[in-house]
DNA sequence: ATCCAAATACTCGGATCCGAGTGATTGGAG
DNA sequence: CTCCAATCACTCGGATCCGAGTATTTGGAT
Protein backbone atom coordinates (compact mmCIF):
# COMPACT_ATOMS: atom_id res chain seq x y z
CA UNK A 1 0.00 0.00 0.00
CA UNK A 2 2.78 2.61 1.43
CA UNK A 3 4.65 3.16 -1.14
CA UNK A 4 7.82 1.63 0.85
CA UNK A 5 5.28 -1.59 1.06
CA UNK A 6 7.56 -4.03 -0.69
CA UNK A 7 8.01 -5.57 2.94
CA UNK A 8 6.52 -9.14 3.31
CA UNK A 9 3.61 -8.33 5.78
CA UNK A 10 1.96 -4.87 6.13
CA UNK A 11 -0.40 -4.60 8.38
CA UNK A 12 0.71 -3.00 11.74
CA UNK A 13 -0.63 -5.85 13.82
CA UNK A 14 1.93 -8.25 12.57
CA UNK A 15 4.15 -6.26 14.87
CA UNK A 16 1.88 -6.94 17.87
CA UNK A 17 1.81 -10.80 17.03
CA UNK A 18 5.45 -10.52 16.64
CA UNK A 19 5.78 -8.72 19.95
CA UNK A 20 3.84 -11.01 21.68
CA UNK A 21 5.14 -14.01 20.23
CA UNK A 22 8.47 -12.99 21.01
CA UNK A 23 7.78 -13.30 24.72
CA UNK A 24 5.93 -17.09 24.55
CA UNK A 25 3.84 -19.14 21.78
CA UNK A 26 0.18 -18.79 21.76
CA UNK A 27 -2.23 -19.18 19.57
CA UNK A 28 -4.10 -16.61 17.54
CA UNK A 29 -6.85 -16.40 20.33
CA UNK A 30 -5.01 -16.10 22.82
CA UNK A 31 -2.68 -13.56 21.40
CA UNK A 32 -5.85 -10.92 20.54
CA UNK A 33 -6.58 -11.90 24.17
CA UNK A 34 -3.43 -11.12 25.38
CA UNK A 35 -2.71 -7.46 22.85
CA UNK A 36 -6.51 -6.60 24.78
CA UNK A 37 -5.68 -7.35 28.15
CA UNK A 38 -2.82 -5.02 27.77
CA UNK A 39 -4.91 -1.90 25.96
CA UNK A 40 -2.88 -2.70 22.67
CA UNK A 41 -6.03 -2.57 21.26
CA UNK A 42 -5.54 1.39 20.93
CA UNK A 43 -2.38 0.83 19.30
CA UNK A 44 -3.71 -1.47 16.86
CA UNK A 45 -6.41 -1.94 14.81
CA UNK A 46 -7.34 -5.55 16.01
CA UNK A 47 -10.08 -7.43 14.68
CA UNK A 48 -10.12 -11.04 14.23
CA UNK A 49 -10.44 -11.44 10.88
CA UNK A 50 -7.46 -9.18 10.19
CA UNK A 51 -5.79 -11.13 12.85
CA UNK A 52 -5.93 -14.64 11.19
CA UNK A 53 -4.88 -13.14 7.49
CA UNK A 54 -1.46 -11.54 9.39
CA UNK A 55 -0.76 -14.88 11.67
CA UNK A 56 -0.96 -16.81 7.83
CA UNK A 57 1.14 -13.84 6.43
CA UNK A 58 3.63 -14.19 8.85
CA UNK A 59 3.53 -17.52 8.32
CA UNK A 60 4.46 -17.38 4.72
CA UNK A 61 7.43 -14.89 5.03
CA UNK A 62 8.85 -17.57 7.61
CA UNK A 63 8.91 -14.81 10.72
CA UNK A 64 6.46 -17.15 12.56
CA UNK A 65 5.87 -21.03 12.40
CA UNK A 66 3.28 -23.16 13.66
CA UNK A 67 4.12 -25.61 16.34
CA UNK A 68 1.62 -28.46 17.36
CA UNK A 69 -2.10 -28.12 17.27
CA UNK A 70 -3.36 -28.92 20.17
CA UNK A 71 -7.08 -29.97 21.28
CA UNK A 72 -8.77 -29.40 24.83
CA UNK A 73 -12.00 -30.56 25.24
CA UNK A 74 -13.48 -31.17 22.03
CA UNK A 75 -12.71 -26.97 20.93
CA UNK A 76 -11.91 -26.23 17.79
CA UNK A 77 -8.11 -27.10 17.85
CA UNK A 78 -5.84 -24.20 18.35
CA UNK A 79 -2.89 -24.06 16.08
CA UNK A 80 0.10 -22.51 18.37
CA UNK A 81 2.60 -20.26 16.50
CA UNK A 82 6.25 -19.45 17.74
CA UNK A 83 8.67 -16.98 16.23
CA UNK A 84 11.78 -18.19 14.43
CA UNK A 85 14.96 -16.63 14.11
CA UNK A 86 14.11 -14.42 11.53
CA UNK A 87 11.07 -13.06 13.24
CA UNK A 88 13.07 -11.76 15.64
CA UNK A 89 15.52 -9.91 13.40
CA UNK A 90 12.86 -8.82 11.06
CA UNK A 91 10.76 -7.45 14.21
CA UNK A 92 13.43 -5.75 15.14
CA UNK A 93 14.32 -3.94 11.59
CA UNK A 94 10.71 -2.84 11.26
CA UNK A 95 10.42 -1.01 14.47
CA UNK A 96 13.40 0.59 13.43
CA UNK A 97 12.63 1.57 10.16
CA UNK A 98 9.11 2.75 11.42
CA UNK A 99 10.76 5.01 13.79
CA UNK A 100 13.33 6.03 11.54
CA UNK A 101 11.27 7.22 8.67
CA UNK A 102 7.93 8.49 8.83
CA UNK A 103 5.59 6.92 6.85
CA UNK A 104 3.14 9.55 5.20
CA UNK A 105 -0.53 8.83 6.70
CA UNK A 106 -3.68 10.57 5.81
CA UNK A 107 -5.60 11.63 9.40
CA UNK A 108 -9.76 11.74 8.63
CA UNK A 109 -8.92 15.19 10.05
CA UNK A 110 -6.70 17.19 8.12
CA UNK A 111 -8.98 16.13 5.12
CA UNK A 112 -11.85 17.62 7.13
CA UNK A 113 -9.93 20.33 8.48
CA UNK A 114 -9.22 21.17 4.79
CA UNK A 115 -13.07 22.03 4.15
CA UNK A 116 -13.23 23.84 7.16
CA UNK A 117 -14.86 26.53 5.23
CA UNK A 118 -17.93 25.30 4.08
CA UNK A 119 -18.82 24.96 7.55
CA UNK A 120 -19.23 28.98 7.68
CA UNK A 121 -17.72 30.88 10.67
CA UNK A 122 -20.09 29.69 13.52
CA UNK A 123 -20.58 26.50 11.97
CA UNK A 124 -16.90 25.75 12.16
CA UNK A 125 -16.46 27.00 15.45
CA UNK A 126 -19.40 24.78 16.70
CA UNK A 127 -17.88 21.34 15.11
CA UNK A 128 -14.43 22.46 16.78
CA UNK A 129 -15.69 23.39 19.81
CA UNK A 130 -17.13 19.72 20.07
CA UNK A 131 -14.32 18.15 19.18
CA UNK A 132 -12.62 19.52 21.51
CA UNK A 133 -14.54 18.70 24.27
CA UNK A 134 -14.43 14.89 22.61
CA UNK A 135 -10.36 15.22 22.70
CA UNK A 136 -10.38 16.38 25.99
CA UNK A 137 -12.17 14.06 27.58
CA UNK A 138 -9.75 11.01 25.34
CA UNK A 139 -6.61 12.82 26.79
CA UNK A 140 -8.08 12.76 30.28
CA UNK A 141 -8.47 9.21 29.79
CA UNK A 142 -4.96 8.45 28.31
CA UNK A 143 -2.85 10.42 31.25
CA UNK A 144 -5.50 8.83 33.91
CA UNK A 145 -4.42 5.47 32.70
CA UNK A 146 -0.69 6.43 32.30
CA UNK A 147 -0.69 7.85 35.92
CA UNK A 148 -2.15 4.47 37.26
CA UNK A 149 -0.33 1.67 35.66
CA UNK A 150 3.28 3.92 36.84
CA UNK A 151 1.48 4.49 40.04
CA UNK A 152 0.87 0.70 40.18
CA UNK A 153 5.03 0.33 40.06
CA UNK A 154 3.83 -2.43 37.80
CA UNK A 155 4.86 -1.60 34.35
CA UNK A 156 8.27 0.93 33.69
CA UNK A 157 7.88 4.03 32.57
CA UNK A 158 9.91 2.84 29.11
CA UNK A 159 6.66 0.73 28.67
CA UNK A 160 4.70 3.98 28.17
CA UNK A 161 6.61 6.13 26.17
CA UNK A 162 3.85 5.76 23.51
CA UNK A 163 1.30 6.88 26.18
CA UNK A 164 3.08 9.95 26.47
CA UNK A 165 3.22 10.52 22.88
CA UNK A 166 -0.62 9.88 22.59
CA UNK A 167 -0.69 12.45 25.26
CA UNK A 168 1.54 14.88 23.50
CA UNK A 169 -0.37 14.68 20.28
CA UNK A 170 -3.83 15.22 21.62
CA UNK A 171 -2.65 18.07 23.31
CA UNK A 172 -1.18 19.69 20.24
CA UNK A 173 -4.29 19.28 19.00
CA UNK A 174 -6.27 20.75 21.75
CA UNK A 175 -3.95 23.96 21.03
CA UNK A 176 -4.16 24.22 17.27
CA UNK A 177 -8.17 24.01 17.81
CA UNK A 178 -8.44 26.36 20.54
CA UNK A 179 -5.96 29.08 18.83
CA UNK A 180 -7.78 28.66 15.55
CA UNK A 181 -10.95 29.03 16.74
CA UNK A 182 -9.66 31.99 18.59
CA UNK A 183 -8.78 33.08 15.47
CA UNK A 184 -12.04 33.30 13.82
CA UNK A 185 -14.43 34.66 16.47
CA UNK A 186 -11.41 37.69 16.63
CA UNK A 187 -12.06 37.99 12.74
CA UNK A 188 -8.61 37.24 12.11
CA UNK A 189 -9.52 34.53 10.05
CA UNK A 190 -11.69 36.23 7.18
CA UNK A 191 -14.21 34.04 5.41
CA UNK A 192 -14.21 34.74 1.86
CA UNK A 193 -17.86 34.73 0.17
CA UNK A 194 -18.75 32.18 -2.13
CA UNK A 195 -17.09 29.52 0.78
CA UNK A 196 -19.96 28.24 2.98
CA UNK A 197 -22.69 26.38 1.89
CA UNK A 198 -25.66 24.79 2.85
CA UNK A 199 -27.26 26.43 0.10
CA UNK A 200 -27.58 29.78 1.62
CA UNK A 201 -24.78 31.63 -0.07
CA UNK A 202 -23.14 34.29 2.04
CA UNK A 203 -24.50 36.62 -0.57
CA UNK A 204 -21.55 38.74 -1.49
CA UNK A 205 -21.87 41.75 -3.93
CA UNK A 206 -21.91 42.20 -8.07
CA UNK B 1 -14.22 0.34 8.17
CA UNK B 2 -14.16 2.22 11.43
CA UNK B 3 -17.27 1.52 13.87
CA UNK B 4 -18.91 4.86 12.64
CA UNK B 5 -18.75 3.48 9.15
CA UNK B 6 -22.22 2.71 7.95
CA UNK B 7 -21.71 5.31 5.81
CA UNK B 8 -21.95 5.13 2.11
CA UNK B 9 -18.58 6.11 0.73
CA UNK B 10 -16.31 5.72 3.13
CA UNK B 11 -12.76 6.40 1.98
CA UNK B 12 -12.07 10.29 2.31
CA UNK B 13 -11.02 10.73 -0.89
CA UNK B 14 -14.61 10.35 -2.01
CA UNK B 15 -14.50 14.19 0.19
CA UNK B 16 -11.72 15.37 -1.91
CA UNK B 17 -14.30 14.43 -5.23
CA UNK B 18 -16.82 15.83 -3.80
CA UNK B 19 -15.27 19.20 -2.95
CA UNK B 20 -13.87 19.42 -6.60
CA UNK B 21 -17.23 18.76 -8.22
CA UNK B 22 -19.25 20.92 -6.29
CA UNK B 23 -16.82 23.69 -7.90
CA UNK B 24 -17.94 22.33 -11.66
CA UNK B 25 -18.17 19.20 -12.78
CA UNK B 26 -15.25 16.90 -14.26
CA UNK B 27 -14.61 13.71 -15.56
CA UNK B 28 -12.29 11.07 -13.10
CA UNK B 29 -8.77 11.85 -14.76
CA UNK B 30 -9.47 15.73 -14.62
CA UNK B 31 -10.44 15.30 -10.76
CA UNK B 32 -7.12 13.68 -10.22
CA UNK B 33 -5.17 16.14 -12.14
CA UNK B 34 -6.85 18.97 -9.87
CA UNK B 35 -6.16 17.43 -7.10
CA UNK B 36 -2.62 16.73 -7.66
CA UNK B 37 -2.04 20.27 -8.39
CA UNK B 38 -3.42 21.99 -5.23
CA UNK B 39 -1.35 19.72 -3.77
CA UNK B 40 -4.83 17.82 -2.11
CA UNK B 41 -2.50 14.74 -2.76
CA UNK B 42 -0.82 15.50 0.62
CA UNK B 43 -4.27 15.14 2.48
CA UNK B 44 -5.78 11.79 0.43
CA UNK B 45 -4.70 9.07 -0.74
CA UNK B 46 -4.68 9.62 -4.36
CA UNK B 47 -4.33 6.37 -6.97
CA UNK B 48 -5.90 5.87 -9.81
CA UNK B 49 -7.83 2.58 -8.99
CA UNK B 50 -9.18 4.17 -6.09
CA UNK B 51 -10.22 7.43 -7.65
CA UNK B 52 -12.37 5.57 -9.87
CA UNK B 53 -14.15 3.43 -7.36
CA UNK B 54 -14.72 6.32 -4.93
CA UNK B 55 -16.02 8.10 -8.28
CA UNK B 56 -18.42 4.98 -8.52
CA UNK B 57 -19.34 4.63 -5.14
CA UNK B 58 -20.45 8.21 -5.21
CA UNK B 59 -22.78 8.04 -7.80
CA UNK B 60 -24.43 4.10 -6.26
CA UNK B 61 -24.88 6.98 -3.06
CA UNK B 62 -26.40 9.21 -5.74
CA UNK B 63 -24.26 12.13 -3.89
CA UNK B 64 -23.02 12.41 -8.30
CA UNK B 65 -24.04 11.73 -11.24
CA UNK B 66 -22.55 10.85 -14.35
CA UNK B 67 -23.81 13.58 -17.49
CA UNK B 68 -23.17 13.10 -20.93
CA UNK B 69 -19.56 10.75 -21.42
CA UNK B 70 -17.57 13.14 -24.05
CA UNK B 71 -15.15 12.22 -26.81
CA UNK B 72 -12.76 14.57 -27.73
CA UNK B 73 -11.06 13.14 -31.18
CA UNK B 74 -10.91 9.31 -31.13
CA UNK B 75 -9.37 9.31 -27.06
CA UNK B 76 -11.54 6.85 -24.75
CA UNK B 77 -14.87 8.44 -23.87
CA UNK B 78 -14.52 10.59 -20.65
CA UNK B 79 -17.45 10.37 -18.51
CA UNK B 80 -18.16 13.51 -17.00
CA UNK B 81 -19.32 13.53 -13.09
CA UNK B 82 -21.84 16.42 -11.57
CA UNK B 83 -22.31 16.74 -8.01
CA UNK B 84 -26.05 16.45 -7.06
CA UNK B 85 -27.86 18.60 -4.34
CA UNK B 86 -28.21 15.35 -1.81
CA UNK B 87 -24.27 15.22 -2.54
CA UNK B 88 -23.79 18.53 -1.54
CA UNK B 89 -25.70 18.65 1.64
CA UNK B 90 -23.91 14.98 2.79
CA UNK B 91 -20.87 17.16 1.66
CA UNK B 92 -21.08 19.23 4.47
CA UNK B 93 -22.19 16.64 7.15
CA UNK B 94 -19.61 14.61 6.27
CA UNK B 95 -16.93 17.38 6.92
CA UNK B 96 -19.31 18.55 9.90
CA UNK B 97 -18.93 14.68 11.34
CA UNK B 98 -15.34 14.14 10.70
CA UNK B 99 -14.61 16.99 12.71
CA UNK B 100 -16.84 16.64 15.66
CA UNK B 101 -15.84 13.09 16.52
CA UNK B 102 -12.20 12.16 16.44
CA UNK B 103 -12.12 9.11 14.52
CA UNK B 104 -9.24 6.25 16.33
CA UNK B 105 -6.36 5.50 14.33
CA UNK B 106 -3.78 3.74 14.27
CA UNK B 107 -0.22 5.87 13.30
CA UNK B 108 2.54 3.68 12.26
CA UNK B 109 4.62 5.73 14.47
CA UNK B 110 2.26 5.19 17.32
CA UNK B 111 3.04 0.96 17.11
CA UNK B 112 6.54 1.44 16.51
CA UNK B 113 6.73 3.79 19.73
CA UNK B 114 5.40 1.18 21.48
CA UNK B 115 8.35 -1.24 21.12
CA UNK B 116 10.99 1.86 21.66
CA UNK B 117 12.35 -0.79 24.18
CA UNK B 118 13.45 -3.37 22.47
CA UNK B 119 16.03 -1.01 19.79
CA UNK B 120 18.24 -0.66 23.17
CA UNK B 121 19.29 3.17 24.28
CA UNK B 122 21.21 3.58 22.17
CA UNK B 123 19.71 2.22 19.27
CA UNK B 124 16.51 4.06 20.00
CA UNK B 125 18.24 7.74 20.22
CA UNK B 126 19.71 7.03 17.02
CA UNK B 127 16.35 5.83 15.35
CA UNK B 128 14.84 8.93 17.53
CA UNK B 129 17.15 11.26 15.47
CA UNK B 130 16.81 10.20 12.28
CA UNK B 131 13.26 10.83 12.46
CA UNK B 132 13.51 14.21 14.09
CA UNK B 133 15.94 14.95 11.12
CA UNK B 134 13.47 13.49 8.67
CA UNK B 135 10.71 15.22 10.15
CA UNK B 136 12.33 18.63 10.17
CA UNK B 137 12.82 18.98 6.55
CA UNK B 138 8.97 17.70 6.08
CA UNK B 139 8.03 20.93 8.52
CA UNK B 140 10.73 22.89 6.73
CA UNK B 141 9.11 22.11 3.10
CA UNK B 142 5.40 22.53 4.82
CA UNK B 143 6.16 25.62 6.13
CA UNK B 144 7.67 27.12 2.83
CA UNK B 145 5.06 26.11 0.98
CA UNK B 146 2.44 27.86 3.54
CA UNK B 147 4.53 31.13 3.29
CA UNK B 148 4.85 30.78 -0.29
CA UNK B 149 0.80 30.39 -0.94
CA UNK B 150 0.44 33.06 1.92
CA UNK B 151 2.39 35.77 -0.06
CA UNK B 152 1.33 35.37 -3.70
CA UNK B 153 -1.90 36.56 -2.37
CA UNK B 154 -3.48 34.11 -4.33
CA UNK B 155 -4.69 32.00 -1.52
CA UNK B 156 -6.76 32.89 1.14
CA UNK B 157 -5.49 32.01 4.81
CA UNK B 158 -8.49 29.88 5.51
CA UNK B 159 -7.56 27.63 2.76
CA UNK B 160 -4.28 26.74 4.48
CA UNK B 161 -5.63 26.12 7.85
CA UNK B 162 -4.69 22.03 7.33
CA UNK B 163 -1.21 23.54 6.22
CA UNK B 164 -0.82 25.01 9.93
CA UNK B 165 -2.23 21.91 11.85
CA UNK B 166 -0.40 19.57 9.50
CA UNK B 167 3.16 22.14 10.86
CA UNK B 168 1.35 22.23 14.27
CA UNK B 169 1.27 18.01 14.15
CA UNK B 170 5.01 17.87 13.30
CA UNK B 171 6.30 20.81 15.38
CA UNK B 172 4.77 18.47 18.57
CA UNK B 173 6.27 15.06 17.54
CA UNK B 174 9.56 16.95 17.08
CA UNK B 175 9.25 18.22 20.39
CA UNK B 176 7.92 14.91 21.92
CA UNK B 177 11.58 12.84 20.26
CA UNK B 178 13.64 15.97 21.87
CA UNK B 179 12.76 15.11 25.16
CA UNK B 180 12.33 11.58 24.97
CA UNK B 181 15.86 11.50 23.44
CA UNK B 182 16.94 13.57 26.38
CA UNK B 183 15.41 11.62 28.87
CA UNK B 184 16.80 8.49 27.24
CA UNK B 185 20.51 10.28 27.28
CA UNK B 186 20.49 11.70 30.91
CA UNK B 187 19.20 8.32 32.07
CA UNK B 188 16.10 9.50 33.33
CA UNK B 189 13.91 6.78 31.28
CA UNK B 190 15.92 3.31 32.86
CA UNK B 191 16.11 0.51 30.47
CA UNK B 192 15.09 -3.03 32.17
CA UNK B 193 16.79 -5.31 31.36
CA UNK B 194 15.62 -8.47 29.32
CA UNK B 195 14.45 -5.59 26.90
CA UNK B 196 16.53 -4.70 24.26
CA UNK B 197 17.48 -7.40 20.90
CA UNK B 198 19.24 -7.84 18.55
CA UNK B 199 20.43 -10.99 20.44
CA UNK B 200 23.15 -9.72 22.93
CA UNK B 201 20.51 -8.82 25.65
CA UNK B 202 22.09 -6.56 27.81
CA UNK B 203 22.84 -9.13 30.28
CA UNK B 204 22.59 -8.15 33.57
CA UNK B 205 23.51 -10.37 36.97
CA UNK B 206 22.34 -13.17 38.28
C1' DA C 1 -30.05 -31.11 37.38
C1' DT C 2 -30.86 -27.51 33.92
C1' DC C 3 -30.37 -23.58 31.29
C1' DC C 4 -28.29 -19.44 29.57
C1' DA C 5 -24.65 -16.13 29.06
C1' DA C 6 -20.00 -15.67 28.29
C1' DA C 7 -15.89 -17.36 26.54
C1' DT C 8 -13.40 -20.15 23.07
C1' DA C 9 -11.72 -20.55 18.45
C1' DC C 10 -12.07 -19.76 14.15
C1' DT C 11 -14.19 -19.40 8.85
C1' DC C 12 -16.12 -17.13 5.12
C1' DG C 13 -17.30 -14.03 1.66
C1' DG C 14 -18.13 -9.43 0.43
C1' DA C 15 -16.12 -4.90 0.10
C1' DT C 16 -12.29 -2.12 -0.73
C1' DC C 17 -7.92 -0.82 -2.22
C1' DC C 18 -4.53 -0.09 -5.44
C1' DG C 19 -0.63 -0.68 -8.71
C1' DA C 20 0.48 -2.38 -12.96
C1' DG C 21 -1.01 -2.61 -17.24
C1' DT C 22 -3.51 -1.09 -21.92
C1' DG C 23 -4.00 1.45 -25.83
C1' DA C 24 -4.92 5.51 -28.12
C1' DT C 25 -3.50 10.47 -29.11
C1' DT C 26 -1.13 14.71 -29.30
C1' DG C 27 3.16 17.70 -29.52
C1' DG C 28 7.31 18.66 -30.95
C1' DA C 29 12.21 17.48 -32.33
C1' DG C 30 14.72 16.44 -36.28
C1' DC D 1 6.82 14.03 -42.76
C1' DT D 2 8.01 10.72 -39.20
C1' DC D 3 8.74 8.99 -34.87
C1' DC D 4 8.95 8.94 -29.86
C1' DA D 5 7.83 10.62 -25.42
C1' DA D 6 4.43 12.34 -22.70
C1' DT D 7 -0.34 12.70 -21.78
C1' DC D 8 -4.89 10.96 -21.61
C1' DA D 9 -8.31 7.86 -19.71
C1' DC D 10 -9.32 4.04 -17.82
C1' DT D 11 -9.60 -1.44 -16.65
C1' DC D 12 -8.41 -5.43 -14.27
C1' DG D 13 -7.35 -8.70 -10.96
C1' DG D 14 -4.82 -9.78 -6.97
C1' DA D 15 -4.19 -8.61 -2.18
C1' DT D 16 -6.05 -7.14 1.97
C1' DC D 17 -9.31 -6.13 5.29
C1' DC D 18 -12.88 -7.06 8.32
C1' DG D 19 -17.44 -7.98 10.43
C1' DA D 20 -20.86 -11.23 10.83
C1' DG D 21 -21.59 -15.76 11.43
C1' DT D 22 -20.77 -20.76 13.30
C1' DA D 23 -20.24 -24.04 16.60
C1' DT D 24 -18.65 -25.73 20.91
C1' DT D 25 -17.90 -25.51 25.90
C1' DT D 26 -17.43 -23.96 30.44
C1' DG D 27 -19.30 -21.62 34.65
C1' DG D 28 -22.59 -20.16 37.48
C1' DA D 29 -27.34 -18.97 38.82
C1' DT D 30 -31.70 -21.03 39.71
Amino acid sequence: MGENDRRKVSNPLGLAVLGLLAESPAHPHAIAAALRERGMDRVFKLTTGSLYDVVRALERAGWIEAGETVRVGARPERTVYRHTALGRKEFVRWVDELIRVPAEEYPKFLSAVSYLGILGPEGAVAALRERAGRVRAAREETLGLHREMLESGEVPRLFLVEVEYSARMQEAELGWIEEIVGDIEAGRLSWPDQVAGTGRTVAGDQ
